[in-house]
RNA sequence: GCCGCGUUCGUCUAGGGGUCCAGGACGCCGCCCUUUCACGGCGGUAGCACGGGUUCAAAUCCCGUACGCGGUACCA
């Protein structure tokens, strides 16, 4: 039988980092086995659902790098993929259940429901259910008489389909990451399957798609291990075969607890998928940090591709524990992938951020050189905008930091160096001779290099670090450096 | 509260009875390279949650405790 996976996010807000990992595995678990990815969009909660979700789901797989097989826009034998043009199918299997005599009609109010649970509470049942003991005494068509559950199915009456679960049963099942897992009925809801919008619960319609879709693997995240029993039930009621399971541990917050937007922005942690684009980060860069958010090859490798993660990719080799997310180790993944990605590679894009800051690129050359002087000093790819705006303009202000370095004896030096280059022609303006120059200035004045280097590098760009100054004095050209030198002695 | 799952350096992890006084990576620190900023190279720092078993031998198996996390809805 060949693998299928899915990945089904409901379309309430942009999608999470966590949600990406989780589409991630299923991604290479596919790849890995030569199955199919399916997106399933799971919008059954109409009163969450987020207009434009859906699409951002679909960008940021794309931007991630992830093909989808079957889906939304996509098509494929088993759709249709969004759950709420699948209403029909989740109510023949709903009643179903209902003639099977596995699930039941319920006519209660929430607010008659509630009112059950504090009654319970109040005599001293710390956690009450909708169960096997209490639905005896509420309203629905297992305690009222035959003519009026008719009655009221036909009037339109409100109603939800609710699961018999039985009193007192282990539910056992295999978890592919987690190995044995069991649980006990007793301590279970009858789950809502139908709700009365007519909408099915995830619940339903999580077993009935994943069945009818052919899913052979359900990989999601651990959030859901507690809900499992409850979709064994359902696939036992059925009497389908349930897939296999696998449980993802959660990603979680430096600060504890599951990775969220309070917890994560706090920590300067993006948290959507959007974030990261918008934010110019690596795709590929931060596939690998996800991939190695819970599992490992088992070598000492650190770094791979899309392609070599699916090669390597098993579920045995998950862990288990939450995997605290790593903002400096991501971006230690986004340098990296920086300096892989060859300058051809990073010029449209780095082009595009200089255009969108308001530069004028004088040629390609130009580009071409201040990308290479920074290329090995960017962590990210709109810091060669920040870190080489002064190729562009003269510095609007000087960091405050760097100006310490900024001695006394500073202007005196920096005026010896200026009349040294000022003598010049355009032709000698470049670096090696920029860099004699420098040395000559400080020889005369008996000083160390950083003496007249770090003041220079301030007056020409405003900041204690950078690229290589002389080829960077060299590609600004004579005209504009002298007049940079003179700005910062006036200045300082 | 109840139920479930988890727990190896600060963080991500390798390791699944002897080869482990626990290996790699990020971070941090130091040195080298560079008469600048980085890159790079080298080195250092730091961990088997705790308590009982089982065994000749336990990070590895069992039990308990602690802690963390998740779930407990007509949300997914």
């Amino acid at each position: 039988m060949s693998v299928r996976v899915r990945f089904a996010p409901s379309p309430t807000g942009f999608l999470h980092i966590g949600g990406l990992r989780t589409a991630l595995y299923n991604y290479l678990f596919a790849r890995h086995n030569d199955g199919k990815f399916v997106l399933r969009i799971e919008d059954t909660d109409q009163s969450r659902y987020v207009e434009g979700a859906e699409q951002d789901i679909i960008d940021s797989l794309e931007w991630a790098g992830m093909k989808i097989d079957e889906g939304p826009g996509k098509g494929g034998d088993h759709g249709p993929y969004r759950q709420s043009e699948r209403k029909d199918i989740y109510h023949k299997y709903a009643e179903q259940l209902v003639e099977q005599e596995q699930a039941y009609y319920a006519f209660d109010t929430v607010e008659e429901i509630d009112e059950m649970r504090e009654r319970l509470k109040k005599s001293g049942n710390p956690s009450p259910k909708y169960d096997s003991i209490t639905r005896q005494s509420m309203k629905n068509s297992l305690t009222l008489p035959q003519d009026e559950v008719e009655k009221r199915l036909e009037n339109g009456d409100e109603y939800v389909i609710r699961l018999k679960v039985p009193r007192k049963e282990s539910i056992r099942f295999e978890d592919e990451i987690r190995g044995h897992v069991s649980f006990e009925t007793e301590g279970l809801d009858d789950q809502v399957l139908l709700k009365s919008d007519g909408m099915p619960t995830y619940h339903l319609a999580n077993v009935v798609d994943d069945h009818t879709m052919e899913i052979t693997h359900v990989i999601r995240g651990e959030e859901w291990l507690s809900s499992t029993p409850k979709h064994i039930l359902l696939y036992n009621a059925f009497g389908w075969d349930a897939p296999i399971m696998a449980h993802l541990p959660l990603i979680m917050s430096p600060s504890g607890g599951k990775l969220s937007k309070r917890n994560a922005e706090s920590e300067g942690i993006p948290v959507n998928t959007k974030d990261y684009i918008s934010g110019n980060y690596e795709p590929d860069a931060l596939v690998n940090f996800l991939a190695y958010l819970g599992w490992s090859p088992g070598d000492d490798s650190e770094i791979h591709t899309m392609e070599e993660l699916c090669d390597l990719f098993t579920l045995d080799r998950v862990s288990k524990g939450g995997a605290v997310f790593n903002y400096k180790k991501l971006m230690w993944y986004n340098e990296n992938y920086i300096r892989e990605h060859s300058v051809e590679e990073l010029k449209p894009r780095v082009e595009a951020l200089f255009l969108g800051k308001g530069f004028e690129i004088p040629d390609d050359d130009f580009l071409t050189t201040v990308i290479e002087l920074l290329h090995e000093r960017v962590s990210k790819v709109d810091e060669f905008t920040s870190m080489g705006a002064f190729f562009f303009e003269a510095p609007t202000a000087y960091d405050e930091k760097a100006l310490k370095k900024w001695k006394d004896d500073s202007p005196m030096l920096v005026q010896s160096y200026k009349a040294r280059i000022e003598q010049l022609s355009e032709d000698e303006f470049e670096a090696v001779t920029l860099k004699d120059k420098l040395k000559e200035t400080i020889e005369e004045h008996d000083v160390g290099f950083g003496k007249l280097m770090m003041p220079l590098r301030i007056a020409v760009s405003g900041q204690g670090f950078g690229p290589d100054l002389f080829p960077a004095l060299e590609l600004i050209g004579k005209e504009e450096i002298i007049k940079r030198i003179d700005t910062a002695l006036n200045k300082l």
